[in-house]
RNA sequence: GCGGACGUGGCGGAAUUGGUAGACGCAAGGGACUUAAAAUCCCUCGGGCUUCGCCCGUGCGGGUUCGAUUCCCGCCGUCCGCACCA
């Protein structure tokens, strides 16, 4: 038989029912939030005395349309902020636009809108987008990035972390965009190309303005331990993006006859000195100032680093570059040991933005090492062998060994571990010295470059400073901010529009009134979204915050985002709360307290006979028994079901949010959501999935609004014995789980619970027609439970639900029940009785019963008796409240 | 290459961290109601067998244990992050 899938539509006819009308979200969602706005629930006050909890979302960008991946992740910020709520915090909620950036200049190029007006428009749709979804925001609190007001603050901290020295200029390479004619941070780098535009990178020197995030890097880092409410996965990713490592930065003298015009030494940085014997080469960045200093009369050389600058960017070169060097006829005196000269190399592999960019190589232990010297006939000296091995036997031919182990071809080093030659080494060295200076210093080093925040762009935060021919670089005073930006800028060309515009650049100089000019770089948008969480405190104070409101606010207990921000966004907020902190803005380090990075949501895709991609609603899916067949509706044609992917433009596999809210209503969407897959899993939406998540919500109403009639003068109260307790046992018990399971972000176990109690309540509430008082109590108040579990997930049918059997004023803003742990125990357990540990039946015993009654109970089961035989079993396991096992 | 995570029915996933494997949902099949459909309700639903019960089963192979999806060792596979980092 074939089934033919039926439009959405056609499900949500609203035939009346037998009993009872069907739940129409259309009418009843939009009524319930206009009641939410109006009772002004969720705005929160900042002198409000009971205990805050601040739940956050990643703010969106502003690209025109909500995404439903967005809606998943409002969702359940949306659910711990009703469930906080009504657990009596006083719950900030805030949200806001991340509102600098790219896509509205691009748009102001391609369509000639102002990126003003086109961003403003966008977040105008977005915001009713998001309405509709029934979130409980405060929305008195909102603000784009792109308000004065915000940029105007965001200044002042500039400002403020320029007097402390945290900001400083200086010429540096730079990743040069050629399409965004903008410059890029190395971490929106991806292989090679730029991670908006996908244009190969080009290396520029420009002086560029940068945040010294590095004078943190060790509070950075060591304060990753205090973060236990964390993903591991990111507090890795953090750690090993801080990249620490610590080691020795040795000089070592060059030959005087090799070396080139004053020229006495090369620095490099090493975390293996105990490896120092091992040495067989020097090798040097292409643009190292000792390789370009060779260079000047070296034909061979300029051609060689002319080489390793060309490769340099492609993907495909870096991947398979191999390993070359050029020999610079230089050479260098081995520290222990002057008679002893090695080679100086220009390598294309050696990095001049790490460590000193300069490096020795010791070819046996390490594989990049080892398979230079190979390639360049250099001697393989073993000097750590590991501890089991023969140091007369040991050789490296094709393999490094870089563990742990024993030195040897090592003199005074030898016997000892490599952890002992390390710190031999380092204090030696740390006494000889080398025109006057040691010859080597201990040193931490670190992966983590300082921030780099000017953008060539003009939809961005203006850097407040200006360039003065007599006083340099002068800041702006802040009784000048802000720094507005001008309005009549046009996009005709590519850079940056306020480069070339007329007068905005021309300013007096604060310092000496002569002229000067304004700095024309905008700030990274990463700045803008590196401290909003603060701002959301105060949203409308002058000062950027009000430290006595955001020290009691901050950190935000639940943060939920993207893992695609789990380095660049976490990193620079943490880097700006320490900032602000050192200027006084407020008093903590860390402004994220809990984290969790919820998963994405996919949708399967389906391409036409000729490739193109098919939207969901072009398609039309068949299914014949198991198996599900999909045809063009436009032709009639199969189509070809493809795999399960991110939902984006390009494959046409999108599922708007409006497509949901107006066919099932917002709490479908939201129920469905959060059900089946774990938050942090991607999840897959399907039609068959919101469907089944619409059957519920109606269900949960006929529950409801059918018994409604029966309970509405009831006094609610619990249930001990006999069906009375039937009906209280599993709502008492659904309260505590499910409770527990918002609280541990378990919204998908939540869920389950839910189902779960519905399915239990349906049988007793058909049933009490017939019923005693004491049951219709249980019931009125098993109804009221259920209603506020819901509440969370599904706001508008509670809502509904309870004004449909009387309740008072708004769920919304009534407390969460409290469970009587009387009943979320039973009074009679049934255990599992194993024998030698599979499950051969159950024994229903008290729950108090002592170990002693349990074995007894145990022995004297039929089945038990039956399997041992009349044998004496050799052992009785009684976990209690848990298990029994006979061991025969 | 390094680091991390994961692997459970047709599918998404549960399993109180060593204690009844498969909760809950989706899909599928059967039935009731109906002129018919939708909606709703009831039943079946990991595999196998000699079917009132038994055997096998959480990627594969071993181990520890009274008892292992969970812990240990070794493989296989999938996904993610990082990477000429000295």
């Amino acid at each position: 038989m074939v089934k033919v899938r039926r439009k959405i539509s056609v499900l949500l006819s609203e035939k009346p029912g037998m009993a009872t009308e069907r739940y129409n979200p259309r009418t009843s969602e939009p009524r319930w939030q206009k009641a939410w706005e109006e009772a002004r629930l969720f705005e929160t006050k900042n002198d409000d005395g009971r205990p805050t909890y601040y739940v956050l979302e990643m703010f969106p960008y502003p690209s025109g349309r909500i995404h439903i991946g967005h809606t998943r992740n409002y969702t359940m910020g949306d659910v711990v902020a009703r469930y906080k709520r009504a657990k009596g915090f006083n719950v900030l909620h805030p949200m806001g636009w991340d509102a600098f950036g790219m896509p509205a200049e691009n748009a102001a190029m391609q369509n000639k809108v102002h990126p003003k007006e086109w961003t403003y428009q966008n977040i105008a749709t977005m915001r009713e987008q998001l309405k509709m979804m029934g979130l409980s925001l405060d929305w008195s609190r909102e603000f784009a990035t792109c308000d004065v007001d915000y940029y105007h603050r965001q200044q002042m901290l500039f400002l403020d972390f320029y007097e402390k020295g945290l900001v400083t200029r200086k010429t540096s390479k730079v990743n040069w965009d050629p399409v965004d004619q903008t410059v890029l941070a190395n971490e929106q780098v991806i292989d090679g190309r730029g991670w908006r535009s996908g244009a190969l990178v080009e290396s520029r020197e420009l002086a560029q303005w940068f945040f010294k995030i590095t004078d943190y890097a060790e509070d950075l880092l060591s304060a990753i331990d205090g973060l236990e409410d964390w993903p591991e996965k990111v507090r890795l990713m953090q750690r090993n993006w801080i990249g620490r490592s610590e080691g020795l930065s040795v000089r070592w003298e060059l030959v005087p006859e090799t070396a080139p015009a004053g020229e006495r030494e090369l620095e490099v940085y090493t975390t293996r000195p105990d490896t120092i014997f091992g040495a067989s080469f020097m090798a040097i960045a292409p643009d190292h100032p000792l390789a370009r200093k060779a260079a000047e009369n070296n034909p061979g050389l300029v051609a060689f680093i002319e080489e390793c600058r060309h490769m340099g960017t492609s993907v495909a070169a870096l991947e398979t570059a191999e390993k070359k060097g050029f020999d610079t006829g230089i050479r260098v005196k081995h520290p222990f040991d002057p008679e002893w000269t090695l080679p100086v190399y220009v390598a294309n592999f050696v990095l001049m933005e790490y460590g000193t960019g300069a490096i020795f190589g010791c070819p046996s232990g390490d594989q990049r090492d080892l398979d230079f010297a190979n390639k360049y006939g250099l001697p393989v000296i073993p000097v750590v062998m590991p501890e089991d091995a023969d140091a007369s036997a040991f050789q490296i031919a094709d393999e490094a060994y870089s563990d742990d182990g024993v030195m040897i071809n090592s003199r005074f080093l030898d016997g000892l571990s490599n952890k002992q030659a390390f710190e031999e080494v380092a204090s030696r060295l740390e006494k000889t010295l080398l025109d006057g200076k040691p010859v080597a210093e201990r040193k931490v080093n670190f992966r983590l470059r300082d921030w780099g925040v000017s953008r060539q762009r003009y939809w961005g935060c203006p850097i407040p400073m200006i360039h003065c021919e007599a006083c340099g670089v002068v800041p702006v005073p802040k009784a000048d901010l802000p720094v507005k930006l001008p309005d009549d800028v046009d996009f005709e060309k590519p850079g940056n529009p306020l480069d070339r515009h007329p007068t905005w650049r021309h300013v007096k100089c604060p310092k000496c009134g002569g002229d000067a000019r304004r700095e024309t770089d905008t700030m990274d948008t990463f700045v803008d979204s590196s401290w909003y969480f603060a701002r959301f405190t105060s949203p409308h104070a002058n000062e950027p915050v009000v430290r006595d409101v955001v020290n009691r606010w901050l950190p935000v207990d639940q943060y939920i985002g993207g893992i695609e921000h789990a380095i660049l966004h976490l990193l620079y907020s943490r880097f700006f709360t320490r900032a602000m902190r050192d200027t006084g803005h407020l008093d903590l380090a860390e402004p994220f307290k809990g984290l969790f990075t919820q998963g994405m949501v996919v949708h399967e895709t389906y391409r036409a006979e000729d490739g193109r991609w098919l939207a969901p609603n072009e398609v039309r899916i068949e299914s014949t028994g198991g198996e599900r067949r999909a045809f063009e509706i436009a032709t009639g044609k199969p189509a070809t079901i493809g795999s399960l992917e991110k939902m984006s433009k390009s494959k046409k596999n999108t599922v708007s949010p409006e497509d949901i809210t107006e066919s099932f209503g917002a709490d479908t969407a939201r129920w469905f959501m959060l059900s089946d897959s774990p938050p942090e899993r991607d999840v897959e939406w399907t039609d068959d999935g919101a469907t089944g998540a619409h059957r519920f919500v109606q269900r949960v109403w006929r529950l409801v609004a059918e018994i409604a009639p029966a309970l509405r003068e009831i006094a609610p109260k619990a249930g001990r014995d006999g069906d009375a307790a039937a009906i209280s046992k599993p709502a008492h018990k659904a309260l505590k789980i499910v409770g527990e399971d918002i609280e541990r972000l378990a919204f998908n176990r939540a869920i389950a619970r839910i189902h779960q109690l519905v399915n239990d309540l349906q049988p007793a509430f058909s049933a009490l027609g017939t019923a005693d008082e004491e049951s219709r109590a249980a019931a009125r108040e098993a109804v009221e439970i259920l209603i506020h579990l819901i509440a969370p997930f599904m706001p508008h049918l509670a809502e509904e639900c309870w004004a449909c059997i009387g309740g008072e004023g708004l769920v919304a803003s009534s407390r969460w029940p409290d469970y009587d742990p009387e009943l979320v125990v039973d009074n009679t357990i049934l255990l599992p009785v194993q024998i030698n540990g599979k499950k051969r039946g159950d024994l229903t015993i008290s729950r108090d019963a002592d170990q002693a009654a349990v074995e007894k109970a145990v022995l004297e089961l039929d089945f038990v008796q039956k399997a041992l035989n009349g044998a004496v079993p050799r052992k009785v396991i009684v976990v209690p409240q848990r298990i029994v096992n006979v061991v025969a």
